[in-house]
DNA sequence: TGTACATCAGTGAACGCGCGTTCACTGATGTAC
DNA sequence: TGTACATCAGTGAACGCGCGTTCACTGATGTAC
């Protein structure tokens, strides 16, 4: 047996007894929530493999495990950015389509005036629109798992059919002047969305976004007024 | 001065004189060009930071080192990716519009033709368009220099401009029925294959790419198209 | 109203793997004389 | 035509940092009785 001289063992490194200081805790879905607009902004401008989880907690001011409190791994986070961009497109869209609708009860006139009040949303944005998440997902989508494609794709699809509904009406009511479908037209209200926004940010130009959203209305005048 | 008695000494491990099995060298720039090829793919699919080096020479089949003879770092891949990009789609769109100029004489029939040859170019791809990196890079952006952001830009540019060269010859002889500016309506170009190419992938219908282009030519044949 | 317990919203330390990058070296091909 | 040297197109091993993830623990708040 060697000589016990060290009184001062190993000892492995135990918890230390902390003084803790420990902020207070954060109303139910606060960090939760900032966390979530924190990566969304990053996103849009790294790629999501290019944003770590290290710089949203430094940013959100919260430690490594608080992070893992509200998620459970980082495709976790992936699912509920999609699932709250999804959500919050949905209500605006739908919103401007209802007030635009109830202010004009012809289905024609009801969309110009609703594209025209979404050509001004985005106009008014500060800094221009910060992007799609669905586009910048779809140009990495390989990191996702099978049911975030799948939302990312229903969402979408939502869009499409909000579209899709409007402009049925008008061609019940205004026999189209070209054998467009719909279905095409209301794909080129999505894509113009998509392709816009990132024109817009390649340009470095905010305008040309809401321009092609009018320059869709005009589009549609053409192809569906009479006279 | 302690007792020598081991022989072998520590060696801090020297090149061990390997056999050598080196395969033939390649020819100049396949390699290379092979790289690129691989990377497109893969950072189409999942982006940028999303791409590892390893990944792309297990792919093509080399070691670390001989992607680093090829590229400075990972930045300069980037930037070798974006100017090949850009290049090859300058290549491709200048031929469809010289060659539909070529049985055309007159500006709007000979731009429709080119239209319809885009559409018909990409709706003959066999897994669909496979991405606008301009597009991908441009939601990655900030992991690029500046420099390599204004290349996507002078790229972009430089497309726009040859529609936009296109439309004012075809403003001057054919009025537009409405007043849409030609820069707007280059534009509208970019802006449609971006977003086509995203609404293709999100809805896994190759086919929305081509119509959206035949839908941007149906509306220039009605805003120019006499009668 | 006071106390016991459960839940919420985190902390702090550690881990190991994969990533981009560097360095010294090499065998085949091209070029000058 | 032969030889010397330079260049091309890589190899192989190592490095260190940052990344996502796990684990045991905790102090404040909510709820039952």
């Amino acid at each position: 047996m060697p000589d016990a001289t060290t009184a001062t063992k190993p000892k492995p490194a135990k918890p230390a007894a902390t003084p803790a200081p420990a902020r207070a805790p954060r109303k139910r879905g606060e960090t939760r929530e900032r966390i979530l607009a924190l990566a969304e902004a990053a996103v849009l401008e790294k790629g999501f493999a290019g944003t770590s989880i290290d710089e949203l907690i430094a940013a959100a001011g919260i430690t490594k495990s608080g992070f893992f409190y509200h998620f459970k791994d980082k495709g976790d986070l992936a699912r509920a950015l999609m699932q709250r961009y999804i959500e919050a497109n949905d209500e605006i869209l739908l919103g401007i389509l209802k007030r635009a609708e109830e202010l004009n009860d012809d289905p024609l006139h009801g969309f110009l005036v609703a594209l025209r009040m979404l050509a001004e949303l985005v106009a008014d944005l500060p800094n221009g629109h910060p992007g799609c998440l669905v586009a910048a997902f779809t140009y990495q989508d390989q990191l996702f798992s099978r049911d975030i494609r799948a939302l990312m794709e229903r969402g979408n699809q939502g869009w499409r059919e909000m579209y899709r509904d409007r402009l049925a009406r008008i061609a019940e009511r205004y026999p189209p002047r070209i054998p467009a479908s719909v279905d095409d037209l209301a794909d080129m209200a999505n894509a113009l969305m998509d392709g816009g926004i990132i024109q817009s940010k390649v340009m470095k130009d905010p305008q040309v976004l809401p321009r092609q959203i009018m320059l869709y209305r005009d589009f549609l005048r053409m192809v569906f007024q009479p006279g």
